[in-house]
RNA sequence: GCGCCCGUAGCUCAGCUGGAUAGAGCACCCGCCUUCUAAGCGGGUGGUCGCAGGUUCGAAUCCUGCCGGGCGCACCA
């Protein structure tokens, strides 16, 4: 972030966020007030009130015994802000309303549409791992592992474009008790001469068949531990067993992942086998350490740290009776080889909420045994549960989940029908291949948006109508925003690229469409610390919502548009297409020239 | 029992580091395509922000209690 020179007059870099509070902040300093107290600038709500206010005179007045009005006065008077805003004024009891300058907005709008990526840099590129999706192998994903798949992906594509160095971690379940039955399983079928990819076509299914001959042959059962045991213990012709059913169920996540458009590749899977050596050399280490102590045949460690109202520590079982190991055992060693191998900064986890207290404990047993650095930052970032339409957990008719797959096929199917449709109600016709490539790109967008703009924590309702929705707060409203502006520009037979000169700002739209591009970077900045991928969803809508607006009063190539004005209004819209495509990518949505 | 999350319009959700008259989308009603793509725009109907106290200039937002829902709490992951 370049340092704000005062009073130079040249357009700067930061957020106008920023750029206000240093102001108020010499300002209330200046005029005697107490350094704690903070300027408190935020975007006013309602049209009458500016475009930005200034709340912290209220404050401030209160921790001085003084009248918040007249302290409202005395920061105006030290104020500066001339170059930036046209007026400043008192209002109500205390608040201070900023109208800015449309001439500095058009040049900070200028100065983005120079350096468009500069404005997301961050200072401080760090290393950061991110784990997300993590499907069970042993079942086909369903729209339950969506969120985690998505919202993770949309992170670290924020992250990197900050300029952060991102290793994405896929830390697949490929390594439970549960292998043993669908090995044994696997085996059968392919001693029928049958192929691992046929047997594993539907993996559901399969699962459920294996299930079946486990709960109902104890011969299956026994020969099922057996498998866990040798697998376990490396058995060649086990592990062989294993890699084909792992090789094929790790094929079906990456194509889910493609259609998606999630960035996750093959090499990003490291999966809780990759841990099993290190498994053994973790509790002897827990035990040394006199942290994990045997208790009921089991060893655990007790943490005190997150200890009840009675003072009983918490339990997290490392090793069970009988030698297997735990997901909080893998985890660990997950974690370990993340902050010492990785030398990760940064830890980000996106998992289910029910996981909530496991990770704490790792957490806390990981800082405990100095698994990982002081500094290192252990985040989990949890989301809520699918529920269905009576607000209870979601099961289907039959009691069983939604294939992701299903959905998605669903949605491009749906989408590509209308984007016919459409096409043929406003005469002009596509390609073959072009109307595919958009019910695709429209189709997936809207089930990811569907998902991205809910509150990441909250639990959420799951309905097919709404993850199926094209109109009004959904991805192909921003999509359609984003042709609108392709249009015009081919229309005008312009390269956007080559659009210089100034930028006016006479029409109230205009205004606060730049205003609302100039947040840009606020936003960018906010996700990257608490992962809400929902806030950026708002402001691309609050984006395309204003730009709507504009496009409907601000005629752009009709006659009686000066060359000044259409000149002014294309680098508007080409601002906006850049904001919208960038916003886009990181939420995993592909932008298309026409729809 | 203890802990975490949630309760905002008919439905789905924003807003919560306290700010002015609580906002969107869907649904419903009324307008707008000879003019840059109507997947759009403008307007309207619709609210005891679960309930009750408290903190203060000001509470959907912070605190306490209660009601209602979800989830988690020792060998599944």
């Amino acid at each position: 972030m370049t340092p704000f020179k005062p009073d130079s007059g040249q357009p700067d870099s930061s957020s106008i966020k920023v750029i206000l509070s240093e102001h108020f902040q010499r300002a209330m300093l200046a005029a005697g007030i107490p350094a704690e107290c903070g300027p408190h600038i935020a975007p006013s709500k309602k049209a009458g009130f500016g475009d930005y206010q200034a709340n912290g005179a209220m404050g401030a007045a209160k921790k001085m015994g003084k009248n918040p009005r007249e302290v409202a006065q005395l920061i105006i008077d030290q104020l500066d802000i001339v170059s930036i805003a046209e007026k400043t004024e008192i209002a109500g009891p205390g608040f201070i309303n900023i109208h800015l300058c449309n001439t500095w907005l058009a040049q900070q709008l200028v100065a983005f549409r120079n350096n468009p990526t500069d404005a997301f840099k961050t200072p401080q590129p760090q290393t950061i791992v991110v784990d997300y999706s993590a499907p069970n192998l042993a079942k086909e994903m369903h729209v339950g592992h969506l969120r985690s798949t998505i919202i993770g992906d949309a992170l670290v594509r924020l992250l990197e474009l900050q300029g952060h160095s991102v290793i994405r971690q896929n830390h697949v379940g490929d390594w439970g008790t549960q292998f043993g039955m669908l090995l044994v399983e696997l085996e059968s079928h392919l001693q029928g001469g049958e192929q691992a990819d046929l047997a594993l076509n539907d993996l559901e299914v399969f699962y459920q068949q294996s299930k079946k001959h486990f709960d109902e042959s104890e011969a299956f059962a026994n020969k099922a531990r057996d498998y866990v045991v040798k697998l376990q213990s490396g058995d060649t012709a086990m592990l062989k067993l294993w890699n084909a059913f792992r090789d094929t169920s790790l094929a079906h996540s990456q194509e889910i992942y493609n259609k998606l458009n999630v960035t996750l590749a093959p090499k990003d899977v490291r999966g809780e086998s990759a841990y099993n050596d290190d498994l053994s050399v973790l509790v002897t280490e827990l035990k040394d350490k006199n942290l994990a102590v045997e208790s009921q045949g089991a060893t655990v460690v007790f943490l005190d740290e997150l200890a009840d109202k009675e003072g009983n520590p918490s339990p997290v079982i490392i090793q069970k009776q009988g030698g297997g190991y735990l997901y909080a055992t893998s985890d660990l060693a997950a974690l370990r080889y993340r902050t010492n191998t990785l030398k990760a900064d940064r830890l980000l986890y996106f998992i289910d909420a029910r996981q909530s207290l496991h990770m704490q404990q790792v957490f806390t047993l990981a800082r405990k045994a100095q698994f990982t650095n002081e500094a290192t930052s252990l985040e989990h970032h949890a989301f809520g549960t699918m529920m269905g339409s009576d607000g209870k957990p979601f099961k289907t008719r039959d009691g069983g989940t939604v294939k992701l797959a299903d959905l998605l096929d669903e949605a491009i199917v749906r989408a590509e029908k209308l984007v016919r449709s459409r096409s043929e109600e406003k005469g002009f016709s596509l390609s073959e291949p072009e109307y595919q490539e958009i019910g695709r790109k429209v189709g997936i967008g809207a089930v990811k948006y569907a998902d991205l703009s809910k509150t990441r924590t909250n639990d959420y309702i799951f309905n097919w109508e709404t993850m199926l929705s094209f109109e009004g707060n959904t991805a192909p409203y921003l999509q359609y925003a984003y042709t609108r502006i392709q249009s015009i520009f081919r229309k005008a037979e312009v390269n956007p690229e080559q659009i210089t000169g100034d930028i006016v700002l006479t029409q109230t739209d205009e205004k606060t469409l730049a205003i609302k591009l100039l947040q840009s970077a606020e936003v960018i900045e906010q996700i990257s610390h608490d992962a809400y991928p929902h806030l950026l969803c708002n402001y691309l809508y609050d984006v395309a919502s204003l730009y709507m607006r504009f496009y409907e009063s601000c005629p752009i190539l009709k006659d009686g548009v000066s060359e000044a004005e259409k000149n002014s209004r294309l680098q508007l819209c080409d601002a906006t297409a850049a904001i919208l495509k960038m916003g886009l990518e990181i939420l995993g949505i592909e932008v298309m020239e026409r729809m």
